[in-house]
DNA sequence: TATTGTTATGTTACAGGTAACATTCCATAG
DNA sequence: CTATGGAATGTTACCTGTAACATAACAATA
């Protein structure tokens, strides 16, 4: 009994009386055989259940039509929102996509970064504007497009998709200051890029009144559960706070369950304000301040841009801001 | 000026004046060449910026050391944290992950698989027991490893791992009925496998104290503001309800939210109780009643087992039923 | 009938890393 | 001084699909 061994075009040929030629344009497009053929070839790959092979392809420098995309993180409901967006178009244009995540490591990402060119993938989507250098020498090396996404304030490759996280955050803070807080503290967890653009947002806003920041800050990553933990902690350092910001909707939605427990009253005690306008912000009670980002259209741009410039077209827009929406709910 | 190219060994072999033999040890194992070698290699694959090429080992029917996971959807919550259960095992055994998701869709699977099995990984993991013809032909084809997660009742192919939906389901809703709650609804969305099993565990344990069944379903895909118009729409139709078994915390908390809006007290007026314990339900209030899955773990077994055949080893559990918990909450 | 075109199929060469085997060179033992 | 062994490097063949070119067979036209 010879071992099983995966069929190849020699074989469903060998089965037909053919030659492996002739399988393979049948598979790549059935009318360029004769009619009895595509009945027969048809019948013979059935039976051998044969699976493409895309290694021969990928040896000989074709297109692989596939992108890869690298997020930080799968949990982070930001990021399937937005590869949703990608896949919408990718999908459409005849394209195949390969994710990876790289847990917000700049080293981790280089490495996910040399395994998606090893498939020889052609385009690559980035979350992040921040690269090691070996990474850079990779992409340049590379020669595919390239295009960050997310934040648009410091591109470092070619081109970038996204919002102003700095400036969105100035308005939200700005908002919340004209309301009438004076005392909001800034809640940041998972120091990566973005998180930091945020608070400097917050900064420039609380500077710009004359009013004193003061930020609750972790490594550890978010939760709604963190976020009840550092309102316990802000209480505790600082009692006059009237006000959160919050890095994004999770901590925001953690921290207003534990005012509830504490009996607290959402706005007139505490102010809280998010980020990104998950659906469950506009569910929960009261509904939730946040900064609305377009998820999904940055997603979808980014695809398109991407997809264009494989389609040979140049860069007509380095950089492509999407704005963001300041919802103000019931929670300031 | 010559058009840019990839670099081979071939490239980093001539500047080193040797052959791409000495280069290609160098990568795999820098103890293989000479000290001075090492250097001058090292030396020359920084300058070019070589990016590894597997396009010729898959060719060559070597072990690609990726396997693939397909996963119903990336924006479900559950599927990123048994992502994160099974990486932590793939990565430490030096294993490369590709992942898919399709969407609830048979015939995406089949589509995913296809390509997965195009780039000749050694292992599959799927999170569903219902294929199509095509790709239960397709697996036994290719003849790797593959293992179903999620739920334990039906395995298809070889290997399951997971819970028992059904089972849960009727052990949630019989302690509901133990607490006095008569008029029990199930909310049900996006009808895939899962979601039918736990209406029957429902409807098993609402037969056997003799309730009647009654369910609120729709196809659409799960979210929180769905759990709210669920809500809205099972009390117009069944106004005497006081207690809901969802499919999932999403669903539940919307329902939570809702009830709230409209004033009901939870759980005297209206008991809710969810699937799969996510951190959310731990810190809302109340806190949600519901069965907590464990996710993470479900995904860092399978991988052990995966890997463990990928080593050689037979199967010797075909089912790994990792069971539930009860969690009661402060919602029922 | 000779010519041209068209359709269907065949032939050849190639992509890049690696297993398996071969060679070279030098140190040490006999 | 030769023989032996091992470390370092070289040589060859191979994996599979497809672009590019070649050929065959037959229909349509001059």
């Amino acid at each position: 009994m010879s071992k099983k061994r995966r069929p190849t075009l020699q074989d469903v040929a060998n089965i037909v009386g053919v030659t492996k030629m002739t399988i393979s344009r049948y598979l790549r497009d059935p009318q360029q055989v004769s009619s009895e053929m595509q009945k027969k070839i048809s019948l013979a790959v059935e039976e051998l259940g044969y699976i493409p092979n895309r290694a021969p392809d990928l040896l000989s420098n074709a297109k692989s039509h596939a992108i890869g995309i690298l997020v930080p993180s799968l949990t982070n409901q930001v990021f399937s929102e937005v590869i949703r967006g990608i896949e919408r178009v990718t999908e459409a244009a005849g394209y195949q996509t390969m994710f990876a995540h790289y847990g917000y490591s700049a080293e981790l990402e280089e490495k996910r970064i040399s395994f998606l060119l090893s498939y020889h993938i052609d385009g690559l989507i980035l979350s992040e504007s921040h690269h090691t250098p070996r990474t850079l020498k990779m992409i340049e090396t590379a020669g595919i497009p390239v295009i960050e996404m997310m934040d648009v304030a410091s591109p470092a490759i070619e081109q970038a998709v996204g919002v102003d996280n700095l400036e969105a955050s100035y308005q939200m803070v700005s908002a919340m200051i004209a309301k009438g807080y004076q005392h909001i503290v800034y809640l940041g967890a998972r120091l990566d890029t973005r998180t930091k653009l945020r608070q400097q947002g917050y900064e420039k806003a609380m500077r710009e009144h004359g009013l004193s920041c003061k930020s609750m800050m972790t490594e550890a990553a978010s939760s709604f559960s963190l976020g009840a933990e550092l309102l316990t902690r802000t209480l505790a350092a600082h009692p006059k706070t009237d006000g959160l910001f919050c890095t994004n909707d999770d901590l925001a939605i953690g921290a207003i369950f534990e005012a509830q427990r504490m009996g607290l009253k959402i706005p007139e005690q505490i102010a809280v304000a998010g980020f990104h306008g998950h659906d469950i912000g506009q569910s929960m009670v009261p509904k939730l301040a946040t900064v609305v980002t377009p998820r999904e259209k940055i997603g979808q741009v980014t695809a398109q841009q991407l997809i264009a410039r494989l389609a040979g077209e140049a860069i007509t827009e380095a950089v492509i801001d999407l704005g963001v929406e300041i919802r103000h709910g019931e929670s300031i």
